[in-house]
DNA sequence: TTGAAAGCGGTACCAC
DNA sequence: GTGGTACCGCTTTCAA
């Protein structure tokens, strides 16, 4: 005996509240947002929410920013690539930190749009304040945003933007400690994995020349090693390692360096002994592996640093761009170095 | 010779680009939305688009779909833990046939949201479908989002709600794989890993229920194995393992597979000799370890079906919830069990 | 081919 | 204490 109402009902409104409870849309207005600035008796408010809770009324989100001028929403792109417990940690936490500020935060599935162009779809959602983790986010982006409302645009990455706020992560510094690290070991001839997997160059670039600032004006050389994921394409890079003469390889991340290890034990090269091997991240697995993995560690901010800044930014808007340099590095020298 | 203009403009509206482009709102709503059913002069459309450009004019997203009374935003939550490649590439998969259908796919940051609670806060953007992925929403969600105006919710775990579509994913099917090639294997006192990591209970639960029912009726024993997933509580694991004379283990996924073996090589068992592992999601982890990692392969559903899914349901918003069963789990040998 | 105007749902000012 | 009402930005009928 359910389900006798097979039609299904209109979204209810705030005037429908209004009819069932007997009073104005102003009062139910009033009662629902308790409104300090109006006093509303008992009786009423009562009579109000009971209306609210009989028909399930929930507030038009759209209507309410349409006429208040503003929303509280914080939008970022959502991730395109899996992303790893380090950066995932940290969303956790921002999206917690933003929500005990009382913002909402949305990421905005971006599959397919690039830059400037996606800057233009966020814009139509009139966010309050926009995160964009990476490059690809333009002065002209950040103008579309800025005009279209947000009163805060963050920037995580490599660079700052023109009239954007910056939190950078520079990723050479990862590839500068690794770098150092290797040369202080003894090594000479230094390898650096570049992932072919696409998404991955933002990061591995900067990586790649933080290696070769670390060793710029010393008589090691530095020399690029493309390496797709697979077992084939690893196999096939350590077949050719005894002529590369290699002795020391940072292997971009912990996860490509154990592939790069596997392959390398695979075929009898002896780590350190033979090559020495330095990842990045700083992931469990790390320790697993044997011998056990040298890694940088990498730390992301803190998510309620972050959230504060966007905070600051949304309530002075006219404030000077914060640039906060946010990635810290350090070698953890475990026993493949 | 930059930023003369320091004030900021406020945010352009169709009538700042009318006035510009000397014509009526209306004029300009036709031409930026290329309007068929009014066919306006190419001298004007031009003027317009002009203006619009000049202007950095962006639509506002909440009117529009305020007058037009739906939207086109498919709302999910935003995952709170870190999600592996598999379900990555499956969300960039499904935001990606979604976008080509013009829809527009948010993740909303539920983090402290609880079900229900959730779902009023969701209703509140009056999406126009929604998809919740994991238990968590009750009939009670379903009918709120659903009089607010969502022509579509979709479940994705292990069991089906009242009003929603379901995608049946029933982590047992994982379990029972597991379960029965470990009997197969010759496996009679049959470990179960429980990750003590919070929110991994819904899929380890149901994988444990599975890896029973596949041993039920026969001589074999199940064990719980309570973990967590750091390097001192698998030594403490594998510490005790000898009186336990456990001789197979389901490792709940590969990571914790990999994990356990390490610590249980430390200790001095072998494997598969003394005891044989299985993992889970089929990671290139498994492949690079050492015996190779036997693994239970999951098959999710693809992206593109589900986006046809809620295409058909936003389409036809009366038809019969649909349910199906979309998770394909098998058994990869390797060299662990 | 274009414009005037109503109205989507909520808020807040001003009367009563 | 409570109600009437103008208005946020946009779409869409109806008239001209």
């Amino acid at each position: 005996m359910r389900s006798v109402m097979v039609q299904i009902p209109n979204t209810p409104t705030s005037a429908d509240v209004a009819r069932l409870a007997g009073v104005s849309r102003a009062t139910v207005s009033y009662v629902l947002n308790n409104t300090s600035a109006v006093r509303i008796s008992e009786a009423t408010r009562r009579r109000v929410h009971e209306a609210a809770r009989e028909l399930g009324y929930v507030p038009h989100a759209a209507a309410r920013s349409l006429r208040a001028g503003h929303s509280r929403m914080v939008l970022m792109p959502a991730p395109a690539i899996p992303v790893g417990p380090l950066y995932s940690r940290f969303l956790s936490e921002l999206q917690g930190a933003l929500g005990r500020l009382d913002y909402t935060v949305v990421q905005y599935g971006s599959v397919g749009l690039e830059g400037d162009e996606a800057a233009r779809a966020w814009a139509e959602l009139r966010p309050v304040a926009v995160l964009v983790p990476g490059a690809g986010l333009g002065p002209q982006g950040v103008a579309v945003l800025k005009r279209s409302g947000a009163r805060a645009v963050v920037t995580l990455g490599p660079g700052r933007v023109e009239g954007a706020h910056a939190l950078l992560m520079d990723h050479d510094t990862v590839g500068h400690c690794a770098g150092a690290h290797l040369y202080d070991r003894g090594c000479r001839r230094i390898g650096v994995v570049m992932p072919e997997e696409s998404g991955l160059e933002v990061y591995a670039r900067p990586r790649l020349a933080g290696v070769r600032e670390a060793l710029r004006g010393t008589d090691a050389a530095v020399m690029e090693l493309p390496l797709a994921y697979t077992e084939e394409a690893a196999a096939e890079l350590a077949a050719r390692w005894p002529e590369s003469g290699l002795d020391g390889v940072f292997a971009y991340n912990d996860e490509y360096a154990m592939l790069l290890m596997r392959a390398l034990q695979d075929e009898g090269v002896r780590i350190p002994e033979d090559v020495a091997v330095i990842g990045a991240d700083d992931l469990m697995l790390g320790r697993l592996l044997r011998p056990r993995l040298s890694t940088v560690h990498i730390e992301l901010p803190s998510g309620r640093d972050l959230a504060a800044l966007v905070d600051r930014a949304v309530r002075d808007p006219g404030g000077e761009p914060e640039v906060h340099t946010v990635l810290g590095a350090s070698v953890i020298r475990r026993e493949s170095s």
